[in-house]
DNA sequence: CAACCGACCTGTTCGC
DNA sequence: TGCGAACAGGTCGGTT
């Protein structure tokens, strides 16, 4: 569920709560939340470590702890991170609970169990596959050129491989070639110059917009900020979700379709595959 | 290299 | 109303 713009609001909003707290015990509900070490030795090492940092890469979660160890999240289809009181109603979907030396509680509940944690002194043996930040300066236009020559893939599965850029997904992915003007099956190789411009563009506005309204959430509920709130991008949206409705840029009728096994929603008088623009 | 499929899981929505 | 099928923001590994 969480993309790029979710797991940056969660990095920002949590590392106002935790960094400079410590954790004086860890609870696993679930193990397999916990991919390694082994959740015997994952709760004592965690045990009494201070937090320094929260950061975010690509749509992992990251927490600096004293000592240099680095306490990784992926939230996958269904994680959640809140934090609360002591006294926080109980929730079935708890996996892992981190309490802390302020007497609040950080939560992780995940109820499809997808979502992993990772305590490692090299994070980035888990993370060393991924893409480039889109968000980054030294993603330029031309930078993005070089990614897309020579590959043949779609550009819808192309958007959401993390190996390409960091941080899209099933979302983001559709709403990016909405912006650009592009469809979701036309093949990364066959775009001109100006196309990977509109490209370049939609990811940075598209990011940055959902990132200042603090994520999408959708009407399930399931990713909220670390104090329960919603995001607010959701009423942005202009295609994902929205098949039979106006295309907010033309009218027509927004499709919905199947690509690579997941849904793709376009509009088809906006993204047209002929155009080699 | 590219596409597809099943796994991994549970909860919610859809269609008959 | 009831019930099973279909579907869900992600990723991985195996096959074609």
């Amino acid at each position: 569920m969480p993309e790029l713009p979710e797991v940056e609001t969660l990095a920002r909003e949590l590392g106002m709560a935790l960094v400079g707290r410590s954790i004086v015990a860890v609870e696993v509900c679930w193990p397999r939340s916990v991919a390694a070490p082994d959740p015997g030795t994952f709760v004592s090492r965690l045990t009494g470590r201070g937090i320094r940092d929260v950061r975010r890469r690509g749509k992992w979660l990251l927490l600096g702890l004293d000592g240099g160890e680095w306490l990784l999240v992926h939230l996958r289809m269904s994680g959640r991170l809140t934090v609360g009181r002591s006294d926080a109603p109980g929730d079935p979907h708890t996996r892992v609970v981190f309490y802390l030396d302020n007497g609040q509680r950080l939560h992780f509940s995940d109820p499809r169990k997808f979502g992993r944690m990772v305590l490692t002194a090299y994070p980035e043996e888990w993370l060393g596959d991924l893409g480039p930040e889109p968000l980054d300066p030294d993603l330029t236009p031309e930078r993005l050129a070089e990614i897309l020559q020579g590959r043949r893939m779609r550009l819808k599965p192309l958007l959401t491989d993390q190996r390409v850029l960091a941080g899209l997904g099933n979302i983001y992915a559709d709403e990016i070639l909405w912006r650009a003007g592009l469809h979701p099956l036309r093949r990364a190789d066959t775009l001109t110059r100006e196309a990977v411009a509109r490209l370049h563009r939609a990811l940075r506005e598209v990011l940055e917009e959902a990132i200042a309204r603090r994520g999408t959430t959708l009407a399930d509920q399931r990713y909220v900020l670390p104090d329960g709130r919603p995001g607010e991008f959701a009423v942005s949206l202009a295609v994902y979700g929205r098949a039979g409705e106006p295309c907010p840029r033309c009218r027509a009728l927004i499709v919905r379709t199947r690509i690579g096994g997941r849904s793709a929603h376009f509009c088809p008088q906006c993204q047209r595959f002929e155009h080699r623009g």
